[in-house]
DNA sequence: CATCTATTTGGCGAAATAGCCAAATAAAGC
DNA sequence: GCTTTATTTGGCTATTTCGCCAAATAGATG
């Protein structure tokens, strides 16, 4: 009910769209172009119908669109400020665990 | 072991250690400057020992650093890129869902 | 219309995550 | 050295997420 928890589900929700694996690798081959979902499957390396659950969160999120064209159903990135999105995480992502506390 | 698949999941880490409500609460109050444990708790509004464990994942993602001062353990942003990166994530988040496919 | 193809949906068990409480730790101050 | 204060850890339950399978849908094609 309160505006301000919405806003930040809303936001946790479109980066939680991003926060797993299979679906980073999904939004990082979405940056060079469209695809369609057999495609992802087979680059994901899941179940058809795993790589579709993926695709629809991230659409509900926000973070892809997709257009239906002939058989197949194409999806592509929402925003192209995912390069920079990317390149921060990769940043923080190398600066190595620090496992123990101060 | 695949070297490729764990950098997939380093960096769905870093992303997962914002995709939550609270933890991006955290992260938010942090870019005005450090905090310690118990000014956070009050911020978030759980318990201390659920707020610690927040911290302590997002730590390990490496996203934020720890230091002991006094009685208290400050915590601060590991890298000031996350302006950029909220600012994408808001652009994302005010698209609206689109609930429905093609 | 029957069929094929691409995709989504429902359902289920397994695994991960969240949040509280109580107990442990660690350093500070008396 | 004992107590107080700030924080973390362990343990537990409830909830959510993941990934497969099988079934449903939707549109193209014969």
């Amino acid at each position: 009910m309160p505006a301000l928890k919405k806003k930040l589900e809303d936001r946790a929700a479109v980066i939680k769209a991003l926060g797993h694996p299979s679906r980073l690798l999904i939004a990082e081959a979405l940056m060079k172009g469209e695809m369609c979902v057999c495609d992802l499957k087979d680059l994901v390396g899941a179940d058809m119908s795993t790589v579709s659950k993926h695709l629809t969160l991230m659409r509900e999120a926000g973070v892809l669109n997709c257009e239906k064209r002939g058989l197949n159903i194409y999806y592509s990135l929402a925003c192209d400020c995912l390069g920079d999105f990317l390149r921060c995480v990769d940043r923080l992502a190398c600066g190595g665990k620090k496992t123990t506390c101060c």
